[in-house]
This record gives structure tokens, C-alpha cells and sequence, in this order.
DNA sequence: AATCCGCTCAACCGCATTCTC
DNA sequence: GGAGAATGCGGTTGAGCGGAT
């Protein structure tokens, strides 16, 4: 026995809004609110649509302060920089992006930005190509990512692109400001060599202001422990200082850290540079590293969604070394 | 002028998670 | 605690459009 429907589809309208509709959902919205249930909401109406496909409609393109299209550099750099940490989380990377969807988002990057950045990798593995040409000695660059997902394979594409000074956006990464502020407990630190030398050499440095190490099959990350930024409310700082324990190890940050307009102008203004002073490092104790965290997630899921994808667990070891290699890749820090 | 092709984006679908009783 | 309902999310689809042939 299936789910039940959440609508009649038979006496449901589909496919694009036309005005009339959009007026109708809007001043009811406008005047009373969503009600709490969008399910109930077209029949109060008088719309014969689903109650998901009038929140869709109002989230997407009726709700206040919408921007659509018109993507600047800097909305590039920050999907770019938040795709390769988290992958296809479209809603957490919307919220860091004020006035723009989910769906835009996810939009603009599988038409545009995707083809956009890796269209100049593949211009560069050719000039690179005719470079290395007499080059014996590329087995390392022989590692053939064929077993990796496509998402994955993209992320890392696209990751090793952004190491490439000639990557249209290594000015927002030479540029601390510009970086996304998504969790205030989280900073740069250092791992000195005699506690794991090798591992102190893979140290990485990641654009959005986390920096992190493995050892002894754990990710440690930094922890703030004093100056937190005035642009996070008291009752944010609160919840992250209580958050800190479950910390989740995909660079810091959860859906409930949200950047507002008012945030947004201030880092665009410069502001909370300072986020990430001073601190001691934490340990996430949970002995799993960020990417394995998320391939389980991944594992326990049917869907073929996002980065990895359950058959990342079958991939050779190879593949493994391939996310390992991935996960601690460097952003050399200027 | 016709039609083919590729691109864009609004909307749909199905699944996972969260909420409510 | 469990079941069902509601919501949220990400992947996919397809109509519409414009450029190429």
C-alpha cells in the first residue's frame, strides 16, 4: 500500500501559473498568512492546484524580495565555493544567498555555472596536456576518477580548477572577505608536525574559513573561543556554542546559521574578518572524517542525489584514496 | 520558410524528514 | 512510540524560445 496523495490529482490544475492564479495566491498570502497548511490553502482560494505546487509558486516567484537571474561574480564565487564543500544542498546554499531560490539556484548552476567553470577546466587540462606531454612521471595525475560519481567527479574537477591561479575566481579566494561566514565557532588553526608530521603537511586550508586536519582517523576542526562576531544574534552564538558538540563535519555549517540581508551587506562591507581569530581546536570524536560522514548518510539513502552517491561506498580503494586525496586537498593560504 | 537543435527555467515528482495526534 | 499527514528538498521534465541549418 502506497503513500496517499496529498491532493486530488484528477481535479488538480497543472502547469504553468497564469496571472489570475498568482494574484489570487498572493493577496490571500498577503492578507492572512500561509495558515500553516499548504495543503488546506488552495481549497480556502479557490485554486484548483496542489497545496505543494502553491508553496513552490510562492517561494519561488511570488514571495517578496525575489531576485531572479542576474548572478553577480560574487554570488558565482560563494555557489562555487559552497558546492564544492556540501555538494547539491541547493536550500542551505540559497539561504546564504539572500533573494535567491533554491530552485534558481540549482537552475543557474546546472546551465550555466557548471558548464562555465568546467568548460575553462577542460580548456586548461589542454594546455596542461601539451605542457606535461614529455612527462613520464604523471601517475599520480593517472588516477582515473572513472569510479567516482559524476557529482563527485565534478566536485573535484572543479576543486582542482580552483587551485589553478588562473581560475577566474582566485581573486575571491585570495580574498578573505568575500568568503561566506557560515559558522562563527570555526577559524584557522594550525596542526604542529610532531603531533602527526605527515598529516601537519596535508593541513588544508579551506575558503570558507575552516581549516582542516586528520588524525588518527579524525577531522579536527577549529573552535572559536573568543571574539565572536557582532553579526550573528546572541541567540545564534547561543545556539552554536550548544551546537558545537553535534557539530556536523561538512565545514561547519547547518541550516539553522542563516545569513540575513542585514549579514550579507556587512560581510560585503568587509565586515568580521576578525571572525576567525585566536582559538583552540576541537575534535569531532565521532571517528569518522567529513566526506565518509556523508557517504554513509548517502548509503542509508536510495537516492542518487548529491555528491558521492551510495556507490561511492563500492568504490575501489583507489576511488577511496581519490575522496581521501580530495578531502584534503589544499587551498594554499597567501 | 520550415524544422531541427540546444538552452533555459518553471513546475512536477518522489523521497526523506519533521510534525501532530 | 507509532502512524499518518504535512513539509522540505533535490532531481528531473517539458514547454517555450531563439539561433542555426
Amino acid at each position: 500500500m502506497g503513500r496517499a496523495p496529498c491532493c486530488d490529482k484528477a481535479n488538480v490544475k497543472k502547469g504553468p501559473w497564469s496571472p489570475e492564479e498568482d494574484v489570487k495566491l498572493k493577496d490571500y498570502i498577503d492578507k492572512y498568512g500561509t495558515g500553516g497548511n499548504w495543503i488546506a490553502l488552495p481549497q480556502k482560494i479557490g485554486l484548483k492546484r496542489c497545496g505543494k505546487s502553491c508553496r513552490l509558486r510562492w517561494l519561488n516567484y511570488l514571495r517578496p524580495n525575489i531576485k531572479h537571474g542576474g548572478f553577480s561574480e560574487e554570488e558565482d564565487s560563494i555557489i562555487l565555493s559552497l558546492y564544492i564543500s556540501i555538494g547539491s544542498r541547493w536550500s542551505i546554499i540559497a539561504a546564504q544567498l539572500p533573494g535567491r531560490t533554491d530552485n534558481d539556484i540549482k537552475n543557474y548552476w546546472n546551465t550555466k555555472l557548471k558548464k562555465k567553470l568546467l568548460g575553462r577546466q577542460k580548456q586548461m587540462n589542454r594546455q596542461e596536456s601539451i605542457t606535461d606531454s614529455n612527462d613520464n612521471n604523471s601517475s599520480n595525475n593517472n588516477k582515473s576518477p572513472q569510479n567516482l560519481s559524476n557529482s563527485a567527479l565534478e566536485r573535484l574537477q572543479l576543486h582542482m580548477q580552483l587551485q589553478n591561479l588562473q581560475s577566474p575566481f582566485s581573486s575571491f579566494y585570495n580574498n578573505p572577505i568575500l568568503w561566506p561566514k557560515l559558522h562563527p565557532l570555526l577559524q584557522t588553526t594550525t596542526t604542529t608536525p610532531d603531533q602527526n608530521p605527515k598529516l601537519a603537511s596535508q593541513e588544508s586550508f579551506h575558503p570558507l574559513g575552516v581549516n582542516v586536519h586528520h588524525q588518527n582517523n579524525h577531522i579536527k576542526l577549529a573552535q572559536i573561543n573568543n571574539g565572536v562576531s557582532p553579526i550573528y544574534s546572541e541567540s545564534n552564538i547561543e545556539q552554536s556554542l550548544n551546537s558545537v558538540q553535534e557539530f556536523q563535519p561538512n565545514f561547519g555549517f547547518s541550516q539553522d546559521f542563516r545569513l540575513d540581508n542585514h549579514n550579507m551587506d556587512l560581510i560585503n562591507r568587509g565586515a568580521s574578518k576578525e571572525l576567525f581569530q585566536g582559538g583552540n581546536e576541537f575534535e569531532l570524536t565521532n571517528g569518522s572524517s567529513w566526506w565518509s560522514e556523508e557517504v554513509e548518510l548517502e548509503r542509508k539513502t536510495t537516492s542518487s542525489s548529491s555528491w558521492g552517491s551510495a556507490s561511492v561506498l563500492d568504490q575501489t580503494t583507489e576511488g577511496m584514496v581519490m575522496l581521501q586525496d580530495y578531502a584534503h586537498m589544499s587551498y594554499h593560504s597567501v
